[in-house]
DNA sequence: CGACTTCTTGAACGCGCTGTCAAGAAGTCG
DNA sequence: CGACTTCTTGACAGCGCGTTCAAGAAGTCG
């Protein structure tokens, strides 16, 4: 079946990815729609027409975060000796590698920023944010079990008490790095977490 | 100076304190002045002239949250031993041991729902938040400190650095909290980072 | 070419919000 | 009592927001 009538002048997938920056950077509720139309060069209707609501909008825009988010994670995962691995894991989301100062740098964790802005009052964000914390929780899971067998990661937790544990710590640096980051001293925390998994 | 003029007919702590209850259970733009007159039983008038304006008036609860918080956290870290203390002011912010299903229960920490969502936009309530992170790993590592002298806290790592590292476990968890509990599994991984403390 | 479908454009609607203000009420002070 | 100050009340202004919609443009299909 070809697709008949006008067809579409922009990306989708290209504008979905842009708003996923503006939304990253500003939050759901402080981004607009005309900001989308100026940012995405794209008027209001046919975002309408294409997207649906802001809400419907915005909730793709954080499954797209999340899917290439996991993509990385698994194969950034996927090395050994795991613990280093883990250690850029843990920095990455709070840009400790980068400039933080850069403007428009989008903030910490989407998923973290839609669990304050619309959880527990929005149902389908809950879903959403829910399956990416179990998702990133099994993954971590699997990584320390590996690690634990190679002898590498401590037997003194199960896998899955350390991976929610590591799932707090990093939703926790994403969190608290908004109001400013001491490098030293989140680095110095991280790596006190990292050691305390040394087998 | 004898105060003139017409008196005020509500009490102005207990307005901010029930105020601060809303704002911590609906946010800061979920709620509305409307709410807070409805909840408050005072109009909105007398409202602006007492408080200013709404972000002034949100602040001012912040800044109440904070102060009530930091006087348990003092109280409750002057024990021994200490490990168990530390152990109930981890899960207390996720109110691991009440009923979390309660209607109305304020969500997580306000001073992360107010990282979340006016900081790093708003200045005032960047300072805010910073000064509370900054006392809470403060009182952490002086608390881990003392641990550390009477043998119960690992010296593997500096006090401060586990202070901090405890910093994004508390905050994580009350952000995650929020969509949604699996108390068995939090309290695991809090006890995780508990014995990895231990001497 | 003409019928049909889909996308584009930008104006306009309706709503809820924060913040203001004028008039009156309730006190103090001389 | 009369002047003065502060608080209360509720209407209302003003704004920005998300969303809709009608008219036109740009394609496909028979």
């Amino acid at each position: 079946m070809v697709r008949t009538g006008r067809p579409r002048e922009f990306d989708k997938d290209q504008a979905l990815a842009r708003a996923l920056e503006l939304f990253w950077s500003r939050g759901y509720g402080a981004t607009s729609i005309q900001e989308l139309v100026d940012a995405l060069g794209v008027e209001r209707g046919s975002l309408y027409g294409t997207f649906g609501d802001k809400r419907r909008f915005y909730l793709d825009a954080v499954r797209l975060y999340w899917d290439v988010y996991e993509r990385h994670l698994v194969a950034a995962l996927d090395t050994t000796p795991l613990l280093p691995a883990l250690r850029e894991v843990l920095t990455h989301p709070a840009r400790l590698d980068e400039l933080v100062s850069d403007v428009g740098v989008p903030q910490g964790c989407l998923v973290g920023n839609t669990t304050a802005e619309l959880v527990p009052h929005d149902s389908e964000a809950t879903e959403v944010v829910s399956r990416s914390y179990r998702r990133f929780t099994e993954v971590l899971t699997d990584a320390l079990r590996r690690g634990q067998a190679a002898g590498e990661v401590t037997g003194n937790a199960r896998p899955e008490d350390q991976a929610q544990l590591l799932l707090y710590v990093v939703q926790g640096l994403s969190l608290v790095s908004r109001a400013g980051l001491d490098r030293t001293a989140a680095l110095a925390a991280i790596d006190t977490a990292i050691e305390a998994l040394r087998a």
